[in-house]
DNA sequence: TTATAAACAGGATGATCAACCTGTTTTGGA
DNA sequence: TCCAAAACAGGTTGATCATCCTGTTTATAA
């Protein structure tokens, strides 16, 4: 019952958003009496807590940081999610955003625990990313890249991107993003002739070595 | 009165949202009667439209159009811009998010009217700097710079730090952004001994020049 | 079996909302 | 000066909202 509850007040706050979604329409929708809902959620913003720590959370955790963390390195997890993602939009034909960014939008400034609660999930995911540029720099790749710049950029790249899909319906800005980004990496896999990155990868090799 | 009105609710529904702004609110904080707003907006969605016709599109172009229209370059411009809204940010202390974002997220998915109103403001502001990397372009600058996509990262890289920021309540994701682009863009000059680059840029002086 | 609490039902409540409507005032042109 | 239209006032309406409250059922453990 409260599994069913959290299931169609994540799609609601994602498809409508938080003030746009009664509880009469999650009611209704979950097929469940005001008073079951009223024990497991007092209030509708327990409820909203609770779709973002035990859903959108989950959502982060599932669609970039489990395949990047899988990938053969950061820039190669990061290209499959956005592949994953834009060919997942033009599957379905419409964009409903990034669960995260939708409802950060909406809630960030609303209330401190739904803003610290959606700035954790940021957070993790940056880390997450990062932490895999590292992983790759110890096995000598990615020398000149800084991992909190880099999983930074990535975020923000994706987040804005989705932004304008979702304002556009077409997931042209996710297939651009890519395509910019596949282009930086070619660039910079060209440019590894510069001296200097080749000097410090040769240094850090045999310093930070295993 | 119609300007009154149309200040108080393009403040209220960048710090509040469109959905919890209720038309008191408004009244009370612009001092107008209900029939007065009722004249000049016969309904809510018709007060939303004037603000992001004529509010957030020319937030947009004061922010972000011209001065990158104004710029020795594109990619000057750009960074001007992400180096004034973080100061202007770090000087207010507080992080309201990008206008433009902020409705879009609300808004694109609740009535098809506000989504096509908000994606033809996305598209002015990449078109405008889409032009701005062509004019560079015949100028003998930015050779191998896709014109579409360079906007399109620079804009959701933008879009997607500034919705890290309103979340983090700092302007960091800005700061870090702005860094990032820049040691791209000094990479991508030192890689201009790529010898193709070279001859092109000869090249299209010769033919593109006064 | 019985005691106890959790889970749930269904409705009540007061507040708030957007929209509307009937008058009154102000403005601008003839 | 006169008239018509725009601008505005102030209140009403019916709907909807989140919350809460009183019972009833179900599960759990002693």
């Amino acid at each position: 019952m409260r599994r069913k509850v959290l299931d169609v007040a994540e799609v609601a706050f994602q498809a409508r958003g938080y003030h746009a979604s009664s509880l009469g329409d999650l009611m209704t929708a979950a097929g469940v009496s005001g008073g079951a809902l009223h024990h497991h959620f007092p209030t509708k913003k327990a409820l909203a807590l609770a779709v973002i720590d035990e859903r959108v959370a989950a959502a982060i955790k599932e669609t970039w940081i489990a395949p990047v963390r899988q990938a053969a390195s950061a820039r190669e997890g990061v290209r499959q999610v956005f592949e994953a993602v834009a060919a997942e939009l033009e599957r379905q034909g419409f964009v409903r955003g990034c669960p995260l960014n939708n409802l950060a939008h909406e809630l960030s400034l609303a209330d401190p625990e739904f803003r610290i609660a959606l700035a954790g999930i940021f957070a993790a995911w940056r880390q997450a990313i990062a932490d895999k540029i590292r992983a790759d720099q110890q096995e000598g790749r990615e020398q000149g890249t800084d991992p909190e710049h880099f999983a930074l950029v990535a975020v923000a790249a994706y987040s804005g991107a989705m932004s304008m899909a979702k304002t556009e319906q077409h997931a042209g800005p996710l297939r651009d993003c890519l395509a910019a980004f596949e282009r930086s990496a070619a660039q910079a896999q060209s440019s590894q002739g510069d001296p200097g990155a080749r000097r410090r990868r040769r240094v850090l090799r045999r310093f930070g070595g295993t």
